[in-house]
DNA sequence: CGTATCAATTGACAAACGTCGATTGAACTG
DNA sequence: CAGTTCAATCGACGTTTGTCAATTGATACG
């Protein structure tokens, strides 16, 4: 986990020709792919992107208990999932007595889909 | 790696109150999911994301020695990262002589890239 | 031929991950 | 109060990951 950038191939070339012509130089700068790589890292995940689509279609907070029965895990791998892309911005949580509510925060979704869709 | 779906909450209701109202399911196929997360799994490095950056903006096919000197990693790890973007079939890859040139399957990030901007 | 160069592979290692069962803590029920 | 229920946390486990140095394989040069 780290990405330090240089600049500048060496480009030796053996016989004359060089291995390419133009340099090439990253365009995204570093803490915008270090957030974006956190934020794929998070989807990276079967059960953690299908709990972001349920979430993001569903549009309210949803409670746990109905989350859980939707996966074949434990009760306790699921809260590992959610606790996870709650750590990373994706979801929050709120509790009301014994139940506990996640929603998208959907925001955090929009860098890493503008990089995807083409848009610099 | 699993994900496994089911369907139905059980929804007891201690004092009546429901803990929620309607009933939730996924939205996205099993195999979407799973195909998604891997792709995302893949850009889920700062380093990997990088390399995608750079061969989407470049357009042409980038030879493996300009990529090197870019990060602060060893040669033998970029060739590691390279590997991981290729089996998932976001690059591919030709060889000229002694030089190996890298370029982005675009269609690839499609999927992913449409679920992330909201359409279904 | 022998030497040099680029890139892929191998082997090693510590760190992070996904999973589970068991426990804990909080809040409601009777 | 004692008992129940939901969700988070803990401890353990086997697997995967990211990294490096060293090696290998292929190709080019003299």
């Amino acid at each position: 986990m780290s990405s330090e950038l240089k600049l500048m191939p060496k480009q030796k070339s053996p016989n004359g020709q060089p291995c390419c012509e133009p340099v090439v130089y990253p365009d995204v700068e570093r803490t915008q792919a270090a957030n974006m790589a956190k934020i794929a890292k998070a989807l990276g995940d079967p059960i953690r992107l299908t709990l972001v689509d349920v979430l993001r279609k569903h549009a309210g907070k949803v409670c746990v208990c109905e989350l859980v029965p939707l996966f074949d895990v434990s009760q306790s791998t699921l809260s590992h999932h959610l606790k996870k892309l709650r750590d990373v911005g994706i979801l929050d949580s709120e509790r009301r007595g014994l139940w506990a509510y996640y929603y998208v925060n959907p925001e955090e979704l929009d860098e890493l889909s503008a990089w995807l869709s083409g848009g610099s």
